[in-house]
Parts: C-alpha cells; structure tokens; sequence
RNA sequence: GGGCGUGUGGCCUAGUGGAUAGGGCGAGGGGUUCCUAACCCCUCGACCGCGGGUUCGAAUCCCGCCACGCCCGCCA
C-alpha cells in the first residue's frame, strides 16, 4: 500500500506542480517524523519559494490546494503544516494493508525475472570459521534472503581457494607431519583436525633451519606447479586436504543457518582453459604492459597496477577471480559479491579489468564489510588466534537456555514448555540474537568482539523482536482458526491500531530499499521499529477479550498480519521466528 | 607518504540535505486480579571528532585538520 501510495503522491504534486507551472524536478518526498499524522510529506515549498517569490507555507498550501485526494484511492487528504505539504492516507489504504497483510507472503515483491548470484563468505579453507569472518556469510546470507524475497531468482555461491599457496602449504603439511606429534583437536570435526597440520607447517615454515625450509618449499611449490599444469593427481591430493576442510566449516555455517546452492573451485577456471584464454586478451588490451618480468595492467584511474601473469606463465589469484566473474556474467544476470575491507582495492581493479575486457560491469555489486576484531587485535587461523564461530554458538545457546529456564518460574502463561521447546528456544534466541547483533549495523563500522555485547538478549537484540511473534502467535493460537473471516478496518480506529497498520504498510517499501540497497541492517531498524509499535498495540488493545465480538476479530486479523509481517522480516534477516518463548 | 572506510550522550547504535537528532545499554523511579513482564511507562544524560565553507535550511554536501581501522605482495 506504500508503494501505491508514494506513486499516488508523486502523480498528485507532479499534477499540482505542473499546473502551477512550477518546475517538477524534484518532488521533495520524504517520510515526516513520527508525531505528525501524514505518510509521506513534501518540502517542495522551501525550494520553491524563491521562484515564486512567496514564502514557504504559502506555496505549501497553494501547491496543496491543487490535489484532490479524491482523485486517488489511497491517498485520503493532503494539509500543510508551515511549509510542509503533508499526504495522510484514506481509509482503504488501512483497508487495503488489512487484507494484504493476510498473505503469508506479505512483503513480498513481485518477480523481476532477473537471476542473481551472490558469492559470500569464501574464506579459504584452512581451519574453522572464526568469528572474525563471522560477518561475512551473515550479511552475504540475509542479502540472498533479500533479494530472493525482493522478487529475483538467487544463487549462492561459496567460491574456495583452493589454487593458492596456502592450500599447498596445507597440503604438504598434511602429508608430512604425524599425527603424534599434533596437540589434541579443540572439536571432533574435520576442521579442526586437520587445521593442526597447517599451523604446525606454517609454524615449520617459520622456525626450522634454512637447510630444511628450503627442502619443503620445494615439495610446496612442486604441488603449486603440478596446479598449474593440471596435473590430476596433484589435484586430487590437493583436493582431498580441501575437501575435508570445507565440508567441516560448511558444517558451521550451516548453523546460522548459511547454507549454498554451489561450490565453485578456483582451479576449475585453470583447468577448464578459460584463465589462459582471458590471459590472451588481456595481453592484447592497451593497458597491457610487461614490466619488471610480468605483465600488468596499467589502469587509468587506479595508482597500483595489476600483474597477471608471472615471468614462467603462471596465472595469479586476480587473473582466475577474472574468469570466475566472465562466467558469473555469462551464467547469471546479476551478481553481488560480499567481501571483507582488505580486498577494496583488488575489488577495484578486478571491476576495472573486467570492463576493460568489454563485461558490463554495472551487472555486479560488490558490499564491503569490517572485520570482527579481539580487543586485543585481528583473529587468524594461521597462528590459531581468535574465537571459533562454534564457540561462540555453543556459547550463545547455553546462556539462552539458562535464561528460558530461569524465566520458567516466572511465567505468568501456563503453557508447558517441555524440554523440547527448552531446546528449540534457546538455539533460536541464542542463534538469532548472534546473527542479529551482527546483521543490524551497518557493515561498514568496525566491530570489537567482546562476549557481554554479542550475547546481550536485552532491549534491541533478536528476542525482542522474536518476543513480537510469540506474542502474535500466541494470540492467535489462542483464538483459533477461522478468527481472521472480518478484515473491517474501520473497526481499528484506535490510535495504536491506525499506527500497527501503518508501519505493516511500510514494509514492502523497506523490502524494496534494503534489496535496492543491498543494505540487511535497514530491515533490522525496521523490525525494531515494528516491534515497538506492535507492544503499543498489545498494552492497549485487548484482542481475545475485545468488548465485541466484530472489534475482536478486526484485531485477529491485525494481529494475524502483524505475525506475517514480523515473520517475513526476521526470515529475510535469516532469525528464527519462534511460535512460543 | 598515498588510497579507501569509520568518528553521533559514559558505552553501543539509527538517521547521509528539511519538522524538537530516534533507540538501546547504564543509573534512578513506577507498572502484572487483564491475550507471554525476554514487555511497558517516567526521569537522567548529545557543542553529531575539530575548524572553515556552500545553502532559506547541514549529523548529512565541499575544503582543511585530528583520531582509529583496512589496503598500498609477481600472497590469497
């Protein structure tokens, strides 16, 4: 109804303004603060008023003199307020938001027909996923869920390193050291079995005696070589330490719950011939230049060059992640990539280099995000520093089962809660309330893990607003089945229904401006926002004892598009939406 | 040194040109014979990093400076 309504209001003082002969540039809309009664504003009058040559409030109302509000469906009167030109809604906007808000699907948009890649988290796979990295398949995750929700067809894509030099480190240190001479895995799962083996060889790396470092590094770079030539059985070992790895942080990440449609292999661009032919044509572009013994792309607008390819003809990390996105291009319509701070400037110069290979480039977005620091500083899998993901998990669950069993005495609501539900609760408001905390800021700001903040369940954290649905669920449990048959409106005239439906009606908006965007922490600030609104709501507005019978089920209905909504929103966010808590 | 990003009450955060800067944590006070108190209400607390500029209007745009983070590998 939002949406319809912020059209109606761009018709109306497109209308008004052209027949005062006035310029319709910019219409000036905006969303008025919260104490004003309109839906939309406009403070065209300020800009206007100079070529008028009256002030303000007298432009306001001469422009707002001009709209019929009956003239449109959703848009019921139009008031000035000083220099402001305010839209208020008519009652089949609150109608109309009633009866879409029904849908179990309420919020979402219409199909755009395009397809949609997004490649999030990535990390190489060398040990467990830490919580440095955490923001990563979180963001990557509940943008999918967004643009799946905002009406496109989405893939997603975890693209593995598994061409690189650390991999071989991997690798040959798998193959070399003794599992007796290991300390004891800190989890029974691949990951954390294996990752001993790389930090003992990088350790090696770092301390042996030349003589023997010297001896490794050329079994490390033999494995590199026989990468590089598409040698099966060098594959194949590499592919078995690789293998392992990734399938115990998928395990993780699944937690999240992130999950992944395909794995897409770095080396299947070197094998399959396609690095080597875009090598070609980059070499043939006049950016092309060979420099200090290898070619580069010399850009216009980026101060560093771009080497891809070595004096022995072998490819480096940017000249494959080239061909991985020509096939993006060719498979998908659109593609978004979710990267951490540090790789800004290869993003720039991976962009520029494909739109200089003649992609259009306007097909891929790629969202920066800051790392997950320790007070202490960065988190590493190579040096074994940092918090595993699953800690931190396991962590969040045990204090949210805690909570529910100490809130067990104190319930007013006498519904059982079995050990099931215990169970169910707790991974719900754990889990959620770490995904939450991390997916409603913005990714741009740093964040300092400290363990009181990223387990914090009180005020604006995932059970607060997941509260909102048990609540709404409850009401309707309670209530039964065919509760919702009256959708009368005009029955919900209290100041906290009018405002309930309000922000129902805004959230197909924040669907379209956080997929537009590509920006999960604005439905975030909207769940909050919903959540205030909907405890309003819930104080003053008794729904299963109404004083009639038609108010109560007008109520049901609310409630039941309240739940929908709030529903809708934390799945986009990837948050459990529990029935009862 | 250069590039990118961030800077909002003691702490965390929303707001990126328009109506008294919105929340939360914290501190203090109050609310449950009534659909879940993981809730609600009240009070306390902000020269929006600093200094200039543009504009009728700036947390928001421009310039300079400061602080912090990231990057500036023929690593990935």
């Amino acid at each position: 109804m939002f949406l319809s309504l912020r059209t109606e209001v761009e018709d109306a003082l497109h209308g008004a303004l052209g027949t005062l002969d006035l310029p319709t540039d910019d219409l000036g809309i905006e969303e008025p603060p919260e104490d004003v009664d309109a839906v939309l504003a406009s403070s065209v009058a300020y800009r206007l008023a100079g070529e008028v040559g009256a002030p303000p409030p007298k432009v306001a109302a001469d422009v707002a003199a001009e709209i019929d509000p009956d003239d449109y469906d959703y848009l019921g009167d139009v008031t000035t307020q000083g220099p402001y030109v305010n839209f208020l809604p008519s009652e089949r906007y609150f109608a109309g938001t009633l009866e879409a808000g029904q849908d179990e699907e309420f919020g979402r948009l219409e199909d755009t027909g395009d397809s949609v890649v997004v490649e999030h988290t990535s990390a190489n796979p060398t040990g467990p996923v830490h919580v440095g990295r955490a923001r990563n398949p979180i963001i990557g995750d509940a943008i999918a869920r967004i643009l799946d929700f905002a009406g496109n067809d989405v893939e997603t894509n975890y693209y593995v390193n598994d061409a690189g030099r650390q991999i071989a480190v991997f690798t040959w240190a798998y193959e070399t050291f003794d599992e007796a001479d290991l300390p004891e895995p800190e989890r029974d799962s691949p990951e954390y079995d294996l990752v001993r083996y790389y930090r003992k060889g990088n350790a090696y790396l770092e301390n042996a005696d030349a003589e023997d470092v010297e001896e490794a590094e050329a079994e490390i770079q033999a494995i590199l070589q026989g990468l590089e030539e598409g040698d099966d059985d060098v594959y194949d070992r590499v592919s078995e330490v690789v293998d392992t790895v990734l399938d115990g942080m998928v395990g993780t990440l699944g937690r999240l719950p992130a999950e992944f449609d395909e794995f897409v292999k770095e080396t299947r661009f070197m094998r399959d011939g396609s690095t080597d032919d875009l090598v070609d044509r980059l070499q043939d572009l006049d950016e092309a230049v060979y420099e200090e013994d290898a070619w580069q792309l010399d850009f216009a607008d980026i101060e560093k060059n771009l080497v891809f390819l070595r004096e022995d003809d072998t490819s480096l990390y940017t000249t494959r992640d080239l061909a991985h996105h020509e096939w993006k291009f060719d498979t998908f319509d659109r593609a978004v990539t979710v990267l951490g701070e540090d790789h800004k400037l290869q993003a720039d110069q991976l962009e520029a280099a494909l739109d200089l290979l003649g992609n259009d480039t306007s097909q891929l977005r790629q969202v920066f995000y800051s790392w997950v620091n320790l007070p202490e500083g960065g988190m590493s899998t190579r040096k074994g520093t940092g918090v595993d993901l699953d800690d931190l998990l396991d962590e969040a669950i045990a204090r949210a089962r805690e909570e529910v069993e100490s809130r067990l005495d104190s319930r007013l609501r006498d519904d059982d809660l079995d050990e099931d539900d215990v169970e169910r609760i707790a991974e719900q408001v754990g889990v959620g309330a770490v995904r939450y905390d991390i997916v409603s800021k913005q990714p741009t700001k740093g964040i300092t893990f400290e363990w009181e903040r990223a387990l914090d369940f009180e005020a604006q954290s995932a059970p607060y607003v997941q509260y909102v649905h048990a609540r709404a669920c409850g009401i309707l449990d309670e209530a039964g089945e065919d509760a919702t048959s009256n959708l009368d409106a005009d029955l919900l005239d209290a100041p906290a229904e009018r405002d309930l439906l309000r922000t129902i009606a805004r959230f197909p908006a924040v669907v379209e401006e956080a997929a537009d965007e590509l920006q999960p922490h604005l439905v975030a600030t909207y769940t909050r926002e919903f959540a205030e609104t909907f405890n309003t709501f819930y104080r003053e507005c008794p729904v299963l004892t109404a004083d009639d019978e038609h108010r109560r089920e007008a109520r049901l209905a609310l409630v039941a598009a309240a739940r929908n909504t709030v529903g809708n929103a934390l799945g986009i966010l990837g948050v459990a939406a529990p029935e009862s808590m």
